[in-house]
DNA sequence: TGCCACGACTTGACACTATCAAGTATTCCG
DNA sequence: CGGAATACTTGATAGTGTCAAGTCGTGGCA
């Protein structure tokens, strides 16, 4: 099955920002080793920042897709806990797409609808799991600040571990999985109590 | 007082990747705007990484003093909320330091002691904080990963609100202060109980 | 069948970038 | 006085994003 010359340069931006950052991809360099000339990528990405563009809107489908999914039996029955722990894992194995999704910077969001939607879609499904966590006599307000509290925890998490220097400060994160449920479970006394 | 050429180039780096991200920051223009020749600069950074590693050092050295202050009156009296409401206006107010500090892929940590050796000390200053919140009953492996927690929640939410969808999602952050102090109170109920 | 329009790409050019290499001018020290 | 170090400059090269103008095949329609 014959991948189209699209599909094969975003896979490659993709591989590139998963081990590089998204600084230094160059559309030239992606497309000599796609084997085409300088432009061919041009076609089909208006401009660089529209490739950015694109690969959050794929990364923010996904996200929702990971997130929204039924809970499977290796996981944590709490469902705080257990978004926490996806958010993280999505991050650290789709680096490519997470490096790109919350950088306002590099890809302009108010010029893709798509995008911009996928985003809308992806905090939803958060807010949906705190809405259920809280239960109904929970506020709207109560219910936002929560979900923003959730929210950072695990993108905070997910940043340092991917791109800061926390492997390197709290020794060497062995058991990541543990330590993810650890501070989860922090987080989740202060939600509930 | 003559600043050097050096502290005007980092003065005007760090503007810049405030305003725009630290991706389009070119050696050229700076030095075009300071008025020098195009190598002016790199007479005082070997290269185009270095000044992000400097950046970072500076950022780092600004972040533990402005943690490591003694309370002022208008601040929260709980440590763990001032040190979460700190971090975020840190951030805020020093876009163009924070956004390259957390960027393994920008600064090159590994071949400049003396950034990696500030940000050991900014992440002790939190360590610190932590062991005195959760008195010294607590283990090393406990407040390890309370600080691990601490940190997250303030690392996210300051990310989230600098170059992440935040404030397009939970509608306007008309009062900064008060969602700050709502997640960290959150997240300081999980950790003090 | 003939034609032509359109999508997918190529080729060429331009301005801009980081970086290497080699100058020059000043200053300070033995 | 000499020379080494410091703080630059000028020049050149390779690589970059992007504009503009091709080419080439395929599908649709007369």
């Amino acid at each position: 099955m014959a991948q189209t010359l699209r599909d094969r340069v975003i896979k490659a931006a993709v591989r590139y920002i998963a081990d590089s950052g998204p600084d230094g991809l160059s559309f030239r360099q992606i497309a000599s080793d796609a084997g085409v000339s300088h432009q061919a990528p041009y076609h089909h990405f208006g401009d660089r920042s529209a490739i950015f563009t694109e690969i959050a809107r794929e990364g923010f489908q996904k996200f929702t897709e990971v997130m929204s999914s039924p809970a499977r039996r290796d996981e944590d029955s709490n469902l705080a806990v257990r978004m926490c722990e996806r958010y993280v894992d999505f991050a650290l194995t789709n680096k490519g797409y997470f490096r790109v999704m919350f950088r306002s910077d590099l890809c302009q969001m108010d010029e893709s609808p798509e995008t911009q939607r996928a985003a809308d879609e992806a905090f939803d499904t958060l807010l949906f799991a705190v809405g259920e966590i809280l239960g109904s006599s929970a506020s709207i307000d109560e219910i936002r600040v929560q979900a923003t509290a959730m929210w950072s925890v695990a993108h905070g998490l997910a940043t340092l571990l991917i791109d800061g220097p926390l492997e390197h400060k709290i020794g060497k994160v062995s058991d990541r999985r543990t330590l993810v449920r650890g501070v989860a479970n922090r987080m989740i006394d202060g939600i509930t109590s």
